[in-house]
DNA sequence: CCCAAAACTAAACGGGTGTTTAGTTATTTA
DNA sequence: TAAATAACTAAACACCCGTTTAGTTTTGGG
């Protein structure tokens, strides 16, 4: 064996998601990711293999930080109640200034060209499962409601989510509170 | 005096939301674009400025091109429901293959950076004000809304609006359906 | 008819991109 | 302690970007 890694991937990792967070994937090179991670570029290509590497990485930590608020929708038993609740959390939790971030995993998808890339595309999506799955666990807690409709709520409350993160990087909060508490209104 | 054009602008100019639309702002380079309008770089250049100006072009297109569904829901007198048909006729005007691509308008803003231009980002601002007066004009049609209704509902189908535009580049047809009919349930 | 001016072509420009590659330093093991 | 090997630094790589510029062609007015 040789000299070691003077880095934690682990910890450096934990800096990417704010990067691609705020300014997207392409806005975001190689050199500005050398200088918040703290290590050069290649260490970067040794740890990760490539920018859409670290991306991939960069998404995953971002679940897990995210899955803090998607433990407690889980354990939650208010119905709908506690999905609006996930959502005022999901804009606390994207809040940067007086504006928010976004979600990291609508930026991407927002992001997406004609030929995207198959990998990110595919974390998208499962994310997108996940959140639905968790939604209607959720709704199904009200046993008044039969399959179908647990399957068109979810799929709309889907839909608003996605709206929302996307519209939170440009309405205001009054605008955006507005817009949850009519979302809810319909269910 | 001297030469004469050997093409026209407001014909070339068409061809270029297309293209913005499609790819988005960043990932639409000046070559597709000289390909895709036909004339050469310095004629774009001398048209239309820069990248940026050309863009601006290419928003005053499209809004134009949008303003047959306007007119549509602006001479219409069914309150609600002539909104509600303005969302679906937005996803049939949007409409590329399978999927859609989005509206060009919405897309620029989901592109916007920390550090937006000012001219584009007071275009999307612009024509944000006007679709929300629109849909204010429209709600005021029923006498039974007072003005903070009306104001909040503007706003709350503003922002569904937006979020429906960002989800259609990603949701099928049938889950924005579903989207659009919830969204309109409860109002 | 000729010359000035505008429109064209095409190449070059400077800079930034993601990625790779020499060359050096440090550490481990035999 | 010496050889091997991995991690580091930093420069170079090839490419693409938006923009400009030199040089040519076309045109219209004096």
């Amino acid at each position: 064996m040789a000299r070691k890694k003077e880095y934690n991937e682990e910890a450096v990792v934990e800096k990417a998601p704010e990067l691609f967070w705020r300014n997207g994937y392409e806005n975001t090179s190689m050199q500005m990711l050398e200088k918040e991670m703290g290590i050069n570029k290649f260490s970067i290509y040794s740890s990760f293999g490539s920018k859409n590497g670290l991306f991939l990485e960069s998404l995953k930590c971002y679940k897990q930080r995210l899955s803090t608020l998607m433990s407690k929708l889980e354990n939650s038993s208010n119905g709908l109640l506690s999905i609006k609740l996930y959502f005022y959390d999901f804009l606390e939790f994207s809040k940067d200034n007086e504006l928010s971030k976004g979600c990291l995993v609508t930026n991407a998808a927002n992001e997406l060209g004609e030929t995207p890339d198959i990998e990110i595309q595919e974390a998208l999506v499962q994310f997108a499962n996940g959140v639905k799955l968790l939604f209607t666990t959720i709704l199904k807690q009200d046993s008044e409601k039969n399959e179908f409709v647990v399957e068109a709520q979810a799929n709309y409350l889907l839909i608003a989510m996605y709206g929302l993160s996307s519209a939170s990087r440009v309405f205001t909060a009054i605008q955006l509170e507005n817009y949850i508490e009519h979302t809810f209104k319909n269910l």
